[in-house]
DNA sequence: AGCTATTGATAACA
DNA sequence: TTGTTATCAATAGCT
């Protein structure tokens, strides 16, 4: 909405997006306190990033706004299954891996260190060291195998070139010496396009199944 | 805000207070909505109008976020909202969630990298780098701390050393003063350890209570 | 409900 | 992360 229209859709950019999400929960939180004020409403605003953290806003007690709106919409057909007291661990069991996984992520990025020790924190850099390393790594293999691709083409490309150069040769000698007399009008005209007489012996270029390839060689690395 | 500036304060005009009600509430859900898209994040929304009239918007389960909502603030004697089908659908997305985490945590530690691209293994390695840092980071500020620490131990061990080699000077002057005879003899054996005879005028160190943690002083740093 | 003049929000960048 | 700025979006006051 400011130097470039964006389009509403999950934004790619991780670092991005954690940029929009603080500046836009703000502004959202603020709205919301400027309706209930204003309009004198009753708002409750619950928002949870993508990572699970909790923000949250009422302009009175969330409760019993959670507690009107429960009058109103679904709910009450929920609850009557008797989940089994094993699917219960299972799933208490589940919420504490993904917890476990979900603090250690947080630590290879840097957040919350404060609760680990020197030994811990050894550890970590090392772990991310390896990691980091691999991923130059292959990011790098990645760069070499797209250049050693754009190579190979551009070698063909000048076979191909070269190729085509002898082959127009070629047709042009063969031409001079069938129209001996009209050479200074042949030379001076369009020695390329001259359809009419060299195309039928310049088929040879599509009986490559590849031709159609070079016309689309892009080099584009990603960069 | 827009012909003039307003203050955010409940309008008194009861039909401009309706109007900007409508106005505001749509611009506030197409915020909600938005952010929720924009940075994939769970947005619950209630509104009351001063009448009474509710409208709502959730991102996604609006029971689903009330229950995550009531983990963590205050408690919610509401609705013992037994578990039942939202549950299994939510232990299904927690399991979904859980996979997402662990590929994460696999390419954060360097595994399973192949199947990025150029662009995802840059930002990849951008936030390893982060990571490290901050890492780095935090352990030096630990070490630092430690070091300090032991400092000021060593201070303190440093100056009770001297004391107690005061201490020992003048129970030996007291002693050579008594004992005159036997000076050759005491200065030619253990002039610190001669238990017999010294340790009862040298049970001044024990009236420290501080003392027995120097002798527990070690410069472990987590080397 | 529409219509603008203004203020507000914010995407990209530093 | 925090701030700045160029632009786009929301909306107050009227009709």
């Amino acid at each position: 909405m400011t130097r470039q229209k964006i389009e509403i859709k999950k934004i790619d950019n991780i670092a991005a997006r954690q940029v929009t999400f603080s500046k836009r929960r703000r502004g959202l939180f603020k709205k919301a306190h400027e309706l209930a004020t204003l309009c004198d409403a009753d708002i409750a605003l619950i928002v949870f990033s993508a990572s699970g953290k909790l923000f949250d806003y009422s302009s009175s007690s969330m409760l019993d706004l959670l507690r009107r709106h429960n009058m109103l919409p679904e709910l009450n057909n929920i609850s009557q299954l008797p989940p089994s007291q094993l699917e219960k661990s299972a799933h208490a069991k589940l919420t504490e891996e993904f917890a476990a996984k979900t603090k250690e992520l947080r630590h290879m990025k840097g957040e919350e260190l404060q609760e680990l020790g020197i030994e811990e924190l050894k550890q970590l850099e090392k772990l991310l060291e390896n990691g980091l390393n691999r991923v130059i790594e292959t990011k790098d293999e990645k760069f070499l195998k797209e250049i050693g691709t754009v190579k190979e083409k551009e070698t063909l490309l000048m076979k191909e070139n070269q190729r085509l150069r002898n082959k127009l040769m070629e047709t042009l000698v063969d031409r001079d010496e069938q129209e001996e007399e009209e050479a200074v009008v042949v030379i001076g005209g369009n020695s390329v396009g001259s359809k009419s007489k060299s195309n039928t012996s310049n088929s040879s270029s599509s009986q490559n199944p590849n031709s159609q390839d070079y016309d689309d060689v892009s080099l584009k690395l990603g960069l």
